[in-house]
RNA sequence: GCGGGGGUCGCCUAGCCUGGUAGGGCGUGGGAUUGCUAAUCCCAUGUCCGUAAGGACCCGUGGGUUCAAAUCCCAUCCCCCGCGCCA
């Protein structure tokens, strides 16, 4: 959600971010509403003044022993006048809070302006992309020779884009999961194993009206949805709260599994383990100062960067343009890996600065001294790693003559082998 | 799941029975005073509207009763204690 001040005082700004982000939104309505909204606030609260300055009189005549006859009849004519003026207020607001919590967030600056992805920028690139002098595989041929991936029987039991992991891959899931944890263990980030559900007022705070939709699970019958990754949780758990400014930054390594419908992804990765519905994740979750947050996105993606050099993945990293960019954030760079089956990069991480989107929608503030005006905190996050996609990476960069798969160094302690 | 207790403006707490502008302490900031790293006193301290003066709102949440609800009634969520069930 936007500052509402902003919108009224800088309508501009936020015309520009809905070109920019090739965005169909009625601004013209909203900012009517808005006005709407403010004048039946002064008017109600004239007609709250005026239902004050009588109760006062009555309490006042009462206890002095007075008839109060005619100041309860002035009572009750007032009292229904504002049951009506409410009625419309919240109506008015709900209908403005509606409309605004549909609006995505702004554009930073330093953001190439493009219609989608094509416009995305390439940062930096590491790794040199193996060659191989024999003919190779793409992960759906290697994990099903080797007996680690069943997706007919997962198919039958749950439908397209689920997986049986098996056997050693099993182990490799782990281990990608033990070393990231450690790995951010290491850097004084606080783990976190949040809730794998949460209900509707958490989420809406995480995530903007279209990607209930698209890519939210809701449980029947109960007031919970399924988090699309960590970060949901992650965002909501400091909902309503008022923080110390001596706690800040605060980092949390969020360990969780995804679920995700990919509505809208038909035939996309149709096969194998690369786009589906349900993966484990760590997730790096930071609140930081406003004037901080910058700072902090890079160092995130600097973690990130370096968790895969460790694997040595060859990976880039994107800048997303402003018509690829997610709509909850501001900015966002994207890592991909090399993977060779597929004979391109592709998206393994996405690491977003979220500004005060969702923690204004979540109500998550914080000031260094108790008598100081609050300010919202803002919000970033990234992945560390999604653990299919990275074992789809490995396995076809790491695949040998003989069909095997090299384990990355940082994954041989946890696994007791070094070839799959 | 059952029985009992509870949720008050950052934190702690009074008020609830007996309806009439939510009081105190701590913390924090500012000020006053006494010559000293202290004590005492005063003011401020959340949200919204308003350029401002000022006003409205805020007692877990949502309804209801009433001229008027923190207070009474109903529903609901959460926490604590006991019992039951359970990986």
């Amino acid at each position: 959600m936007l500052d509402p001040k902003l919108i009224k005082e800088k309508p501009e700004i936020i015309r520009k971010m809905l070109t920019d982000r090739h965005v169909q939104f009625d601004l013209d309505l909203l900012i009517s509403l808005d006005s709407n909204r403010r004048e039946l606030i002064i008017k109600t609260d004239e007609m709250r003044k005026q239902k004050n300055k009588v109760a006062m009189e009555i309490a006042s005549k009462k206890k002095s022993g007075q008839n109060a006859d005619a100041s309860i009849a002035e009572m009750q004519k007032v009292s229904q006048e504002l049951q009506t003026l409410e009625a419309n207020q919240i109506k008015t607001e709900s209908e403005y809070n509606r409309l605004n919590m549909t609006m995505p967030n702004l554009v930073h600056e330093s953001v190439p302006i493009g219609a989608d992805d094509s416009a995305n920028v390439v940062v930096r690139s590491w790794g040199t992309i193996p060659k191989f002098d024999y003919k190779i595989k793409d992960h759906i041929d290697i994990s099903q020779n080797l007996g680690l991936v069943d997706l007919e029987r997962a198919a039958k039991t749950a439908g397209a884009r689920f997986y049986y992991l098996k056997n050693n891959l099993v182990r490799l899931n782990q281990a990608l999961l033990h070393f990231a944890l450690d790995f951010l263990a290491e850097r004084q980030y606080g783990l976190v194993q949040p809730p794998y559900m949460i209900n509707r007022n958490s989420m809406e705070g995480a995530i903007i009206a279209d990607d209930f939709e698209n890519v939210i699970y809701k449980v029947q019958d109960e007031d919970l949805f399924l988090i699309g990754t960590s970060e949901h949780s992650i965002a909501a758990m400091h909902a309503d709260e008022i923080l110390e400014g001596k706690d800040l930054p605060i980092r949390y390594a969020g360990i969780s599994p995804c679920f995700r419908k990919e509505a809208g992804a038909h035939g996309r990765d149709q096969k194998g383990i690369f786009r589906v519905h349900q993966f484990e994740k760590v997730e790096q979750y930071v609140f930081a100062r406003p004037e901080d947050s910058w700072n902090e996105h890079e160092k995130m993606l600097a973690i990130a960067e370096e968790f895969y050099q460790k694997l040595e993945i060859p990976h880039r990293v994107m800048l997303l343009s402003s018509g690829d960019l997610g709509k909850v954030s501001a900015k966002t760079y994207d890592i991909e890996a090399w993977m060779a089956g597929q004979n391109s990069y592709r998206e393994i991480v996405s690491c977003s600065n979220c500004l005060d989107f969702q923690t204004r929608r979540l109500k998550i503030r914080f000031r260094d001294k108790t008598n100081e005006q609050t300010q919202h905190l803002h919000s970033l996050n990234s992945t560390l790693v999604a653990t299919t996609r990275t074992l789809v990476a490995i396995m076809e960069n790491f695949q040998t003559q003989d069909g095997h798969i090299r384990v990355p160094k940082p994954l041989q302690k946890y696994l007791d082998t070094d070839i799959i």
